[in-house]
DNA sequence: CCGGTTTAGCAAACCGGTTTAGTAAAGGTA
DNA sequence: TACCTTTACTAAACCGGTTTGCTAAACCGG
């Protein structure tokens, strides 16, 4: 048999040994004042001595609760971990749920049902993050009563509270600040889904950003090809595919708007290898600002966005989930995006332009 | 009354339905071999149709464990999460975790209290990194008849199985490329635990790495005095204030040995606000050779540890602990560390050096 | 000294499943 | 037809706690 049983002090153990009733055991814990002092203290006495401490799973199934919050991601955590993106996430949501008394458990496809995952996990409820719409485990999540709060899908799920970013927003800062600059051809890279089949697009970032991307474009009376927007793996090496592929594919831009950081760098580091200065012959803009962009060579020029306040809201709208209970209107929040200035971006090179003709 | 029980079926409302006992919904599940197929298939649609879902913690309660893996640290999550190492280890053992079937819940103090979160803890074993000596957390988790494995403390526990990694070598390592070089006048910086009091010393890291230093310096017959060791949060600032602290103190090293990579770092920014270069003036060597230590310029020259694969290790020693249930003597393992030359390491400056004389 | 209130503690029900031991009916054999 | 298996299912015990409802003793004022 488990170990576990076989030397672990169960409550009858103490309560046998202090010659009291398995509520009184209880009461000395959780009830103290239903008890005579010394009683009382008596009693923990005993319990120290045996090394007795409450089973957590025989509580859990009692009260009703486990005050335990679940990150639900559809990616299995060896693959989300590697992303610095999700670990400052987690560091949002982890400082407000300890704050408040919570234990974090990481929801990740079981040998590849996240279904099965999402039902052995013994949580409260969920922060999920990058769930797209046809994920069919967040209805099954809402028919198991539990409060789920989705991060950068929220218009897939109305129904539930959201925390989102300004994800279009951004993508036109970061097109508007290139046409600024006098560039007028334009590469975009967008992320590809991890998984082939589905068109998962993360909950629908791509799309959004993209959106941005094209309307501002068009609003200076460019309009973007589809064979001007390319999409590889959220990686650096992705990047400097994407970058490298079009190119090949006879694509000459002046500018490149990169759906991710680490795909930007990827992107700069291909166009190095092509031969090109950043950004005296190609400017790059990225998107999201991981730490890594500040250190680069040139420093890169990206749109940043507040992972860590998005874990932190996400958090405190499915702590408020959980203790109201009952769901009134589900409140959606968007945080801002802004556009960080740094080296990877410069005014369109005359000569080319020129030469690209127009 | 909690929404979860309002509207959840248990397992009585789909035997109800069924028209079966509870006993045979059970079965339909786990055992159907044991019942008509008719009847299973009967069975599992009424479940269906209810949403019925077995309570995952009724499960736990019944079946003696919870195929959840604890990683336990003594610091809150939302500064662990901020250390790339730890996301690194994390992934690690997710991988091997996964692999298996088990789900990970991270075990940080609730309101300062590590006992309460580890008695809190659904889990059925625990990996712990991090943790020195004086913490009675792992006395507890002991009697409690749970396995424990430590990480960087093999020292420390020596009845638990445990995972180092040779950090002893590669702080020699390290001080002998730059005794190499010809560097004689060194500084080291170690980091300081993130609780003043307790001398915690991260399970031994400082004191392990420290030990190599001074070895390998006293081979060359260099004696490390202690006012050339100076301690300082683990982060790019610390080293910073690390170095700068020294040398207003009077130290004039050409060579600094950091324990980790951020101080070695900051240590680096230090120096070149100092008016030094680096490497020509003043070489820096960090320690555990982040993602970032690559893309800084210089790149940095720090000794490398396999953190993923202490991970992985680490949860292949708790799972093999909790599946054989009985402990014989604990396994304990120690991975290689290497150096890594990169750029910011270079030949002691041969003005300063006779300057300094000796 | 009596009736009413408070105090201290207990037995039993409960949380939501799994598992053991057992039974009634159907099928097979002599 | 009587007897033994097998099949299909169930009642009850159990996992380890918490909580409700109750009782007996102590206390208290009149």
């Amino acid at each position: 048999m488990r170990q576990e049983t076989r030397d672990r002090a169960r409550i009858a153990d103490v309560a046998r040994e202090a010659g009291v009733s398995k509520t009184a055991v209880s009461f000395a814990f959780n009830n103290p004042e239903r008890l005579s002092p010394d009683t009382a203290t008596r009693i923990r006495d005993v319990a120290t001595s045996l090394g007795y401490r409450p089973h957590p799973v025989a509580r859990m199934l009692t009260q009703g609760r486990t005050r335990t919050l679940g990150i639900l991601t559809p990616q299995a955590l060896s693959v989300v971990f590697a992303n610095p993106f999700f670990s400052t996430f987690s560091e949002g949501v982890a400082a407000v749920a300890e704050e408040a008394g919570y234990g974090l458990f990481f929801v990740s496809p079981v040998h590849g049902s996240l279904a099965r995952a999402v039902n052995r996990a013994t949580v409260d409820g969920f922060v999920a993050i990058g769930l797209s719409e046809d994920h069919p485990e967040v209805e099954q999540i809402r028919r198991a009563g539990l409060p789920i709060v989705m991060v950068d899908s929220a218009a897939a799920f109305p129904e539930h509270p959201a925390v989102d970013v300004d994800d279009e927003g951004g993508a036109r800062l970061a097109a508007g600040h290139l046409l600024a600059l006098g560039h007028r051809e334009f590469l975009v890279i967008g992320v590809e889904p991890p998984t082939p089949g589905a068109h998962a697009d993360f909950g629908g970032i791509v799309g959004r950003r993209l959106k941005g991307y094209r309307e501002e474009l068009a609003a200076a009376g460019i309009d973007l090809a589809d064979d001007h927007v390319v999409v590889g793996p959220a990686s650096v090496e992705g990047g400097s595919a994407c970058l490298a592929g079009a190119w090949e594919d006879g694509r000459r831009p002046t500018a490149v708007l990169a759906m991710s950081d680490a795909m930007a760098i990827g992107a700069i580091n291909a166009a190095r290898r092509l031969g090109l200065r950043v950004p005296a012959d190609i400017s790059v803009v990225g998107f999201d600002d991981i730490e890594l962009s500040r250190h680069i060579e040139p420093p890169l020029t990206t749109v940043h966005q507040p992972v860590r306040r998005k874990g932190e809201e996400a958090c405190r709208l499915l702590l408020s989930a959980i203790a109201r209970d009952d769901s009134p209107r589900p409140d959606h929040r968007t945080l801002e995006t802004r556009l960080i200035v740094r080296g990877s971006s410069g005014p369109a090179p005359i000569g080319k332009e020129v030469a690209g003709g127009r």
